[in-house]
RNA sequence: GGUGCCAUAGCCAAGUGGUAAGGCAUAGGUCUGCAAAACCUUGAUCCCCGGUUCAAAUCCGGGUGGCACCU
């Protein structure tokens, strides 16, 4: 069974650790092609806010699944997983390795301890109904509906936070089952993937911090507010107004507030988003840590995550 | 040199006699179809000294620092 599976080897960590180039660098040494695993650089003309790789920095590597979707189209982890597999079993079948890069934490575990999801079941009216009804009956009214039907879900969830309250409801309301059941269906597939992945981080967090406000600084000169005004005159979809990057800037294109507010801002959501996807890594106990604060150059830390990938 | 105002957590800030609201940041965490999102948890004895009082961040005196105005 193991024989089978597919290796894959995964580049994660928080974002401005360095995980682009070391991707680059890890293909190069064995023969790799970069699927990225992010929820961000998949969307078309987004370019500096999401550090989308350039092509100077792909050194002639492929890079998968980025820059292919309409800013306004709506994606989801499902149809993340969907895509990605196919892309990592075609690079497999051409011999090549599939090299994942990212830092979108739902989208890497989700592919990785592949996820079953169902057919599509939205209901974005049932949605609005309810977040309608939040507002008009608090957000605990919902909650305590959800502990009928599905008791050990709603144990989980914090009342304050709707959207997830609203989730389970939907599913039960559109398909029947519980998110409990749903949810323990999901992993009844074992993994085609027989993965290694490297989590980039910083033993020391302010080295971090220093990297992502260096490389916002860089993005300004590269055009960020040019980018982020066409966008804000062209709104972006749902998923994509998420991005970090544009809406930091909305206010200063209002007028409400100067550009170096908005760039220290931008900055500071930077460093704690940069917080959030360490810990959804660190949960991980099968990722392994290499802290880019430890080796003196790239090379070295090259070698040592080589090393780990050969060893595997 | 004089007069007035102010001094509370990293920042903003409420509280005018009974043992310190809140917001932001920080740190940690949650995460199954919007995830670069959403959500949870997280800290101080109130500039210093002395006094009044059963009790002071809160009143009085002095000091230090800052701001404003005046000569």
């Amino acid at each position: 069974m193991a024989e089978s599976k597919i290796p894959l080897i995964a580049i994660v960590g928080p974002t401005a650790s360095g995980k682009t180039s070391l991707a680059v660098a890890v293909c190069k040494a064995i023969g790799g092609e970069a699927v990225s695993c992010d929820s961000m650089q998949i969307y078309k003309g987004m370019d500096i806010a999401t550090a989308k790789p350039t092509a100077e920095e792909m050194q002639g590597i492929p890079h998968h699944f980025i820059g292919f979707a309409e800013p306004d189209e709506v994606f989801s982890v499902a149809k993340y997983c969907e895509s990605a597999k196919e892309i990592i079993e075609d690079i497999h079948s051409r011999g090549k390795k599939a090299v994942l890069v990212g830092g979108t934490g739902l989208y890497y575990s989700s592919l990785v301890d592949n996820i079953e999801f169902l057919p599509e079941e939205t209901d974005f009216e049932y949605r609005e109904m309810l977040r309608k009804r939040a507002e008009a009956e608090g957000a605990q009214a919902l909650l305590d509906e959800l502990a009928a039907i599905d008791p050990e879900a709603a144990a989980k969830l914090h009342p304050n936070n709707i959207g997830r309250v609203i989730r389970a409801l939907e599913i039960y309301h559109t398909t029947g089952k519980t998110i409990t059941d749903q949810n323990g269906q999901s992993r009844n597939e074992a993994s085609p993937f027989e993965t290694v992945a490297i989590c980039l981080d910083a033993r020391d967090r302010q080295f971090l911090y220093d990297r992502i406000n260096k490389r916002v600084d860089i993005m300004l000169e590269n055009g960020l507010v040019d980018e982020a005004r066409a966008f804000y005159e062209n709104p972006l979809g749902r998923t994509a107004k998420q991005a970090i990057g544009y809406k930091e800037l909305n206010p200063f294109f209002a007028g409400e507030k100067t550009l170096e507010e908005c760039i220290e801002n931008l900055k500071m959501q930077t460093r704690r988003y940069a917080k959030r996807q360490l810990t959804w890594f660190r949960r991980d106990e099968r990722i392994k840590f290499v802290y880019i604060d430890d080796y003196a150059c790239f090379d070295d830390m090259l070698k040592a995550v080589l090393k780990i990938i050969v060893k595997e």
